[in-house]
DNA sequence: CTGCTTGCAAAACTTTTGCAGACGG
DNA sequence: CCGTCTGCAAAAGTTTTGCAAGCAG
């Protein structure tokens, strides 16, 4: 997570990008609108800090920070496109029942699959690994 | 892949639903639509066999093999949704380029989270491992 | 200043739903 | 025959787009 205001900002200029306003209260509000929100999740955080910042605005700029590396797209499966700002490599627990999601560390993906650029030739630039099933909490 | 009609036939019977004429075109149009089709794929191939299938029709018929373990969900970039028959563990290569979808067999899910349900209490029910990036074909 | 960004509203899509009629078992 | 399934059309969402006005650099 980038931290500090100015690191937000420097980090989006270097991608050749203006720091707007807006833009860092999209980054904050991914943060703060809890783990794995949708757009909508999204929005509504943002318009505390901005209330009026359009749903427009979030959707854009969320694009814009899945390009450049600050955030990860999560497809899913209620039609709707729900964003990790923890780019690290791991396993989303996806419960089918509840719907929460929980992160799982694991292996790296080096270690599950060796050389996948020697072997195929595929140039890694960002993953999405879920499991979905029922957590401990719904089993139990 | 189920390979004879009556094997399709028999599962789904198996499952407690109906062979319906419609429902055996979906599932054979999910193998000739491609690699990883999306739903209007899907539907244009099933129409080559019944003109007359409605789209509504393929959706619910998608979802039941969902439900019943026929066919995986792959909730995807574009907003659509798109469908892998091969419903065994590997990774899907994504090009972000082409769009081009490459299977690749890796280690199991077993070994690269030992004992997820002791671990964490979860049950595993599907998965889908995306690593998006660049292809050989795009790269050279 | 320049032109990238925003906000608004409309458009474009994907997916779901309700219901009368069809048909599988 | 009964109850599930289909086709249609409309509804419900989500995401994108065009454009005038507003700002960042």
């Amino acid at each position: 997570m980038l931290s500090s205001r100015e690191e937000i900002v420097e980090t989006i200029r270097k991608s050749g990008h203006r720091a707007t306003s807006q833009r860092i209260v999209v980054y904050e509000a991914l943060w703060k609108a809890g783990s794995h929100p949708n757009v909508s999740e999204i929005h509504k955080y943002a318009s505390k800090s901005d209330p009026t910042i359009s749903l427009a605005t979030v959707y854009k700029n969320l694009q814009l920070f899945s390009e450049i590396g600050l955030v990860r797209e999560m497809g899913f499966r209620d039609g709707s496109m729900r964003y990790d700002p923890d780019v690290d490599f791991h396993i989303n627990l996806v419960c089918n029942k509840c719907g929460r999601i929980e992160d799982f560390d694991c292996i790296s993906l080096e270690e599950i699959a060796p050389n996948l650029i020697q072997k195929v030739g595929f140039e890694v630039q960002s993953h999405n690994f879920e499991v979905r099933g029922i957590c401990s909490r719904c089993r139990s």
